[in-house]
DNA sequence: GTCTATAGGGGGATAGAC
DNA sequence: GTCTATCCCCCTATAGAC
């Protein structure tokens, strides 16, 4: 049994996943040292024998969240579905509203200001929004999104209005306005992406392919 | 100069006014009794004279500032324009982004499970959310808002935005990415509003922050 | 690399004089 | 009502043995 060739977790990973777990769970600056360690079975000198500060483990924790998360992303903008249904299928995905965002949940602490934090946090941002940019560009272009509609502003709107679900959800303690923001833009986006097969003249004349 | 009849700022309204400050500026947990002192000009002894606990003063402290803002919403919401220029002038209220909203800004915190927090804050986006739905429904009565958008979830999609849009903001250390959340979200709603009138004012908000 | 022991400072609160 | 003085605990490390 212990015989095993086991990639042998070293209590500098077991550090990092702690530190990513209570990140997710309580923040940053309500996440102590002493937190970390009691989560990760490690003791003071272990944590300050490979990382300086709370801030540096922090940060490397933080960065291999956001690389993390940003693989998932390039996964799931890989299919071929329409563009469209791409930003639906995004927006619908399965999100504990309680819980928040791992990133976005940091946004609002002083520390954010550190930007050793703010990296981590604007380079996921920032991948999501070049997804949703490019899907919403080429649905522009293959006519199932109107004109007048700018991409690149859309797509932050969209990723405001689920960050934004996870505020709501949680001052009210109701997960369910969390689905009714998502709900309210999914209505909008289907407006917005009504055919121009019908009366409405609006100068387009693609049709679907 | 002393001499003039003055109100008599007691200390404990003073504590109150610096609570509401700094639960702006930094929030539940990272504000200590002691910078509400500071803030204050007051002792341990005026504080837990007045108040019981650091929670007791950030209610109160939260408490009034969600009257307050409750209020302005009254007086914002009152005029007579039509109900979507209502919530488009709302959505373009001037608003600080690296700030924050300083009731959003708790959501996220561990004490927002808290009631004594959590309860003005909820009460202050429902006020909001009121408001919005109302002014949408009334949109949709009068036929400038399309049939099929539910009034009550785009509600919480708009507030949800809002909130977001200062995520964002913050993430990025960009106050521009506020605006051009809201600028997505006012193009989605200008497609979603039916053109009745031949003067085409939908789509030109013409001015950015 | 991981441990135990310890340190300086601030957090949240109380006691009691005035 | 407001003040000064003080308390205990936890926060963020640091030192040094093993």
């Amino acid at each position: 049994m212990a015989g095993r060739i086991m990639p042998k977790v070293s209590k500098r990973d077991q550090l990092i996943e702690g530190t990513k777990e209570l990140l997710w769970e309580v923040g940053y600056e309500a996440m102590s040292p002493r937190d970390i360690q009691e989560k990760s079975a490690a003791r003071p000198g272990s944590l300050y024998h490979h990382f300086s500060s709370k801030l540096a483990i922090a940060e490397a924790a933080l960065d291999e969240a956001a690389a993390e998360d940003i693989a998932r992303l390039e996964q799931l903008f890989l299919g071929n579905a329409p563009p469209l249904e791409m930003v639906r299928n995004y927006l619908l995905l399965k999100r504990e509203a309680f819980r928040g965002c791992r990133f976005g949940r940091l946004a609002h602490e002083a520390s954010i200001e550190h930007e050793e934090l703010r990296r981590p946090v604007a380079a996921y941002f920032d991948a999501v929004r070049t997804h949703l940019a490019r899907c919403l560009k080429q649905a522009r272009a293959d006519g199932t999104l109107r004109m007048g509609l700018d991409p690149e502003n859309l797509a932050v709107s969209l990723i405001a209005l689920i960050q934004g679900g996870y505020v709501i959800a949680r001052s009210f303690k109701d997960e369910a306005l969390f689905s009714q923001a998502i709900e309210g833009a999914l209505a909008l986006l289907a407006e917005a992406s009504r055919s121009k097969r019908a009366s409405n003249s609006s100068g387009g004349s693609a049709q679907r392919s």
